[in-house]
DNA sequence: GGGTATGGATAGGATAACTATCCGACAGTG
DNA sequence: CACTGTCGGATAGTTATCCTATCCATACCC
């Protein structure tokens, strides 16, 4: 096929083929002359899952190339995919000083005993971790941190099941390609998955016993 | 104090603060003359707020200004602030074709069967999460869907004990900035807790048992 | 063989989030 | 009270990202 009918069946404008192609997120097609090139349908399944990182897991085109390059490494072992993956979607920041950071450090710390993670000290996440905690602390909502151990239960018990899941297929590609979907479109799924949860049992709580005055809305309303 | 205080306090620069000002993320300091204003600690900690939204939780300037504006309308109830938290942070897309997306519908239903959930059919988050499986069906990832309800029970989890932390205070100004903070820097904590505990489990279970070869590296290795 | 589509290159536009510069007005110092 | 540095406010410029638009020589299709 060409450019036309992929982007007729992806519902991706030409152009913007042309420019995933330019950028390197999406292979060129087969030429067959000088000017002439042909794609296929796994064409047409590479350009979905960009748009699918790009648009739901709203990662940045240069993210989006880092974690595509990583499928295209052949027989790269799943933990150091799953790294890239989660580097390609980390963006790193630093904000808060030193001395609410240095105790939010042994917050961290504490926080990886009792769970039994042993996570490397400059591990980008724990780092964000860090800086995460220190930023709650620097805005007064240190007691925020209580709630620390249900996430990071929750967190575990996600984990295990993803990566049951990844392990599912023992074929190398489609491990790869679960463990970026995976990853960043999971991101995706849980913090959506969180803000339903939120809107019901608010609703229960806030709602149901006591009704509002008149023109209140809930998480949709005007 | 005045605007070069202001920045040495939170590390913002001076043109940025004015740029926050300009844009209403920041209420104008008292103007003791024509050209001369003074601020205090409030601003400092609206300031630090901001770059927590901004920065931590990536909403951009106008979602922060948002949030903000919910932070500013006095009395409002906690529901809503939620609510209103929560589309500051949704980005809303549409990008797979209908059918696929009317069979993603039905098991988002079920799903809340499942969970006694009861969200309203065009809640954003609600269609957010159809759009979701729509695409990982899409991709033909569809069994990741399998792992839907341990997601659901955590979310679920995780809303009750958040919705708890934000009531422990009655005061209807920190419930509402609790919300808030809950809400979008829950997002990040939660995000990041994940890729934690997958690295943490991705390590154990793919190199402990059987060591990789040489130049492996881990989640944040070269 | 003539209109339309294609590939590849280059240039242009939209938006977001700052950043720089200016200028006239203070403010603190001595 | 002069002087040096900072301020508030306005306006313009910058950088980065992600596309669109336009060209043009070729190739496809009827």
């Amino acid at each position: 096929m060409r450019i036309g009918e992929l982007s007729r069946r992806t519902g991706v404008p030409v152009p913007t083929i042309k420019y995933y192609l330019r950028e390197g997120l999406l292979p060129p097609g087969e030429l067959s002359s000088p000017n002439q090139a042909s794609y296929d349908d796994r064409h047409v399944h590479r350009l979905k899952l960009v748009r699918a990182l790009v648009d739901v897991g709203e990662l940045s085109i240069a993210a989006a190339k880092d974690v595509l390059a990583a499928i295209d490494s052949p027989g790269l072992p799943v933990h150091s995919m799953l790294g890239r993956a989660q580097r390609a979607v980390i963006t790193s920041r630093a904000g808060t000083d030193d001395e609410s950071r240095e105790s939010a450090r042994r917050e961290v710390a504490d926080l990886f005993d009792r769970h039994g993670w042993a996570i490397k000290e400059h591990s980008t996440s724990r780092q964000a971790l860090v800086e995460l905690l220190a930023t709650l602390r620097s805005l007064g909502h240190d007691d925020f941190i209580d709630l620390l151990d249900d996430y990071a239960a929750a967190a575990a018990t996600l984990a295990t099941a993803e990566i049951d899941w990844i392990s599912q297929d023992t074929t190398s590609d489609v491990m790869v390609e679960r463990a970026i979907v995976g990853t960043v479109l999971g991101d995706s799924l849980m913090i959506t998955l969180r803000r339903l949860a939120q809107e019901h049992e608010s609703a229960t709580r806030f709602l149901d016993g006591s009704p509002q005055p008149d023109r209140v809305s809930g998480p949709d309303g005007p």
